[in-house]
DNA sequence: CTGTATCCCGTCCGATACTG
DNA sequence: CAGTATCGGACGGGATACAG
């Protein structure tokens, strides 16, 4: 066990992940889509302007960069910095919970109390 | 690495992860406090309202649960489920990036690169 | 292709007062 | 002590059209 009794120490943290494309963006970033088309895609119901609200947002807080390729067509790529790929393990518990307790919590807010099988 | 290339893998926690406080409340109920008036106190800005919007959507889902104590002074505790306890590698993992990367950026987004050492 | 500008809307959240 | 009721406000986010 730790010391994380100071609820200020995990703060900083939750200033990143907030906002409702967040988590989904990262993981995006995590997968390797890192045009800004390309995410759009991913995240099909994003409109532009929250996007780039949000890569702008994870820019200033040094989770990803931005890569300007000059050209006819305009490239822009966007990377995680090293900070950002440090979040990865949350990523990766995120997941390990979701196989493990997501299944039969889709939408059983009733009285079943029986697991699911259908995972996709 | 693994397989997290479906967005929709992810979205279950993401619901039970969102909210302004949620994160909060959940390293609150990690760190042991389980009553109404504890919760209230330590999350000293959330209004009563709030805090029980959250506490229900969490039971709903299934990651607390509340059990009344009958009595004159009104006795009430809220406990993580099993299911609940589970998402503590998640937590632990965002401590973890904390302590690692948290403390550079507090409110650094200017051009200072320095790391801070004051983290509490 | 990669955004920006505007406007609008819904939802979440806060404050306060009141109840069992 | 542990909430509920009600109302209002702020902010994030959506749609669309336009620009570099």
């Amino acid at each position: 066990m730790m010391d994380r009794s100071c609820p200020g120490t995990v703060e900083p943290i939750l200033e990143i992940l907030d906002g409702k494309w967040t988590l989904l963006l990262l993981f995006e970033l995590f997968n390797g889509n890192r045009r800004f088309g390309e995410l759009r895609r991913k995240l099909h119901l994003i409109s532009p302007k929250t996007l780039t609200d949000r890569l702008r947002l994870l820019e200033e807080k040094g989770i990803v960069t931005r890569t300007l390729y000059p050209g006819v067509p305009l490239h822009v790529e966007y990377d995680l910095t090293e900070c950002g790929k440090g979040l990865q393990p949350i990523f990766e518990a995120m997941w390990t919970w979701t196989q493990e307790h997501g299944a039969y919590l889709r939408k059983e807010t009733n009285e079943m109390g029986q697991e699911a099988e259908t995972v996709m």
